[in-house]
DNA sequence: ATTTTTGGTTTATATTTTAAACTGCTTTAC
DNA sequence: GTAAAGCAGTTTAAAATATAAACCAAAAAT
């Protein structure tokens, strides 16, 4: 069974993905930050944002800069962890 | 940008990956074996090998062996580079 | 001869993705 | 000062996808 069905399907897409490869290399980033690097509308990005959080792979917190709303999100310890076997098993199945 | 946005979507499926990636080592596969090596329901694995064949990455050729059905399938040109393209943009971009 | 199996396809349902519309506050323009 | 426009998102609804369930025709088994 050469078995792509153990790809974490909450990482396997495409704004997830970017999502998560972007904070894996970064301390955290602000919504709006990856919103630009990865082109994604708002509101898509808002949703994909909730339910990496509600998986547990990242942080988001919600404060103000000034007057204005500032969400922050930042890779978990899980999220690392889901996010490097992700890479490896990918890795693994499309190897040369 | 760091543009998970072109990793083509038709080949960015758990189940089209696994076709993909194992018709790209073989001459041509039948139907019947594609679904055992992949694990894949036959209803799932025909409307996949549908799109597939539609978008002109795979060659599906029906016979039959002896008295029964036979679906063979077969990578194209175009699906071979298809395939190519997207396990390099997906190493470049999970490069670690 | 009818039941089961094989090799699929079609159709319906569940899930996911994506975009459109909305909210609440702020700043700018008149 | 108040209406219009912007910013930073969220919520909802619609479109697209994936998956499974139901089905079909022929063949094999009982």
């Amino acid at each position: 069974m050469s078995d792509f069905n153990n790809l974490d399907p909450l990482i396997h897409s495409q704004l997830r993905l970017s999502i998560m490869s972007l904070l894996i290399s970064v301390e955290s980033a602000e919504f709006v930050y990856i919103k630009e690097k990865t082109g994604a509308s708002a509101g898509n990005l808002s949703v994909q944002v909730d339910k990496l959080s509600t998986a547990g792979y990242i942080e988001v917190v919600k404060s103000f800069r000034g007057k204005k709303p500032l969400t922050t999100c930042k890779i978990t310890k899980n999220g690392v962890e889901a996010f490097e076997n992700y890479v490896n098993q990918i890795q693994q199945y499309l190897k040369p």
